[in-house]
DNA sequence: TGACTATTTGGCTATATTGCCAAATAGTCA
DNA sequence: TGACTATTTGGCAATATAGCCAAATAGTCA
């Protein structure tokens, strides 16, 4: 039952794993308006030059950002879109709870 | 620039990662179909209850399923069918990189 | 109450992740 | 070539995660 869509929903899992971190996730936000290079990015999230490349790293083995050298530099973009869509219902999950959080509250 | 969504963008984090993992993401579509108990749902996954228990937990603690304790089980439902909809994208994600990689053997 | 089933929790080990620093690599330009 | 900038990689410590077993908790039913 699991192990048949095992391999298949690890696969799912890794693209998820990948965009869950708070400063991969606002790298994904930033692409999205435009094409960036690690220095953009690095001073943006305001963490050392070695772990935004790292990021960056993880969201292009999992397919989320293509890299294109040009110069000394590296710009990077959204390969997928289609990502973006999935915040709206992250967000209803977040407000879902918001509001049944308050209701335990008020219940009080 | 990143520090004022940081906040926001963790909450985000943590609902992604809530469901990056493969026994996590069978549960949901598990539960899309019907509700299950623990019982049922250790018996599909073929691990120890305990460690469904856990992952079911990680689940509710994300506002993504709901439990409703009747007798003595504990049936566990979706809470956000939107959440399916990542799905799609994400296979977008996984073909495109079937893809790339098929070209780069090609390229050889 | 006592035996039983279902579920959760605690404790443990093995493994993975994060972020820093330092060092290596790659490209530019005088 | 040498100095410089941009990026990646290696190594490390701190922290988090996954899964098992054992034990605790909660409910059923005779």
């Amino acid at each position: 039952m699991y192990q048949q869509r095992k391999g298949h929903l690890e696969a799912r899992a890794a693209v998820l794993k990948a965009m869950a971190h708070p400063t991969r996730l606002f790298i994904i936000e930033t692409l999205e308006k435009k094409e960036c290079c690690v220095c953009d990015l690095t001073e943006m999230v305001g963490v050392d030059v070695s772990t935004v490349s790292k990021h960056l790293s993880v969201l292009k083995q999992a397919g989320i950002v293509i890299d294109d050298k040009r110069g000394n530099q590296v710009f990077y973009s959204l390969r997928v879109p289609c990502i973006l869509k999935f915040f709206g219902c992250i967000e209803t999950v977040l407000e879902d709870r918001a509001k049944q959080h308050a209701q335990l509250v008020e219940g009080l």
